[in-house]
DNA sequence: GTCTATACTGAGATAGAC
DNA sequence: GTCTATCTCAGTATAGAC
């Protein structure tokens, strides 16, 4: 697989456009995004984004998409990495509260989880399928849910849930106080949570 | 307090303004909810809004503001009904739990938590002062903590903010994956968590 | 395939008649 | 004090030149 920048016939403009459509939608939401916003942070022509996509809602899917990947793609290098389903875990929560330190010092600690936020509002928009909104949440509670139930739990699925939720609320909580240490706090209680969930009760 | 609506000089027309918004914005977010979508839901011409208040941003503070009085109205009934620290909290949580499902009876379950959604929405706008954004939060937490403490806990800043992020992720999480009785679940989960945190540790 | 110019819509806000 | 008419501007999307 060789990236020959120069003879390729797309160099790059479609990936440049979902990025910068991943950050702005970050920091402002979808409505606070304007597609001549994401065009110059991309530095593509304002009327040329709709060669590459049909509508606005086409580049948030693809945004969803590119999370998705994310996702998927440090599930793989948690699985690669850990041989025990509560190592994972506990990785799994270290990695997301430390995307979630890293952005907050490049960003301020104002914007809560990627996933969350975008997920919560493509849920109240009305013509937005409801899977797109559920599946980055579902990605990681079906995970989670197989990683607890690989430790003998038989409550898997709730486990899955609370963890969600538990992280998901701190990000809420620490986006709205704007306190950025609340979210590696949380983090480490988490990790001392799934240590005692070792057995099934 | 008579409330003869044919004599008084205005028969509530702000009152139904800031409501029609504060449902509005529950449903669409701030962004998604025009000026002329209040007007019309609350009855009032379209240009007769700048009369009440002066720009959008002012509306959305009235929302919070009215959402601050129902979280002290609910705390002060709390605290009458009430008079241990444990049933407080329990009762919050039960509160908080059943304004949700009737929120999903209402409206479907995709919408969240009236208090997070907004307060994260808030957050990400750059003119809007951060203790407006913070507020909402901030009063539950306080008042949770002040229980905690009562209850004789140390840790009790700790455990406040464990009780809410649990709350308002389990609020993402049924938004997003559109399941209504998750939260009920978490709620009944919450109870017996703060009847376990009798004693300090 | 790429980009410019522009159409069209709906937004927030204002002026001023009643 | 109340409402109509309208201004201005930014947004998405399109037509069509290159």
């Amino acid at each position: 697989m060789t990236t020959d920048s120069a003879t390729v016939p797309r160099p790059g403009k479609r990936e440049r456009l979902v990025n910068a459509a991943r950050e702005l939608v970050y920091l402002k939401g979808i409505s606070g995004t304007s597609l001549a916003l994401i065009a110059d942070a991309a530095d593509v022509p304002v009327g040329n984004v709709y060669y590459y996509f049909k509508t606005k809602d086409d580049i948030v899917g693809a945004v969803v998409h590119l999370y998705e990947e994310q996702l998927r793609a440090l599930i793989a290098e948690l699985e690669r990495r850990h041989r025990s389903p509560r190592a994972r875990l506990k990785g799994f929560v270290n990695a997301l509260a430390e995307r979630a330190v890293e952005a907050a010092e490049q960003y301020g600690p104002q914007y809560g989880c990627p996933y969350g936020t975008l997920s919560t509002e493509l849920a109240k928009k009305p013509d937005v399928p409801d899977e797109l909104a559920a599946s980055l949440m579902r990605i990681q509670l079906d995970w989670a849910e197989e990683q607890f139930r690989a430790m003998g739990r038989r409550d898997a699925r709730d486990l899955a849930y609370e963890l969600l939720a538990a992280y998901q609320g701190s990000a809420v909580l620490t986006a709205t106080l704007g306190l950025a240490e609340l979210m590696t706090r949380q983090a480490r209680r988490l990790q001392r949570w799934i240590d005692d969930k070792g057995e099934d009760r």
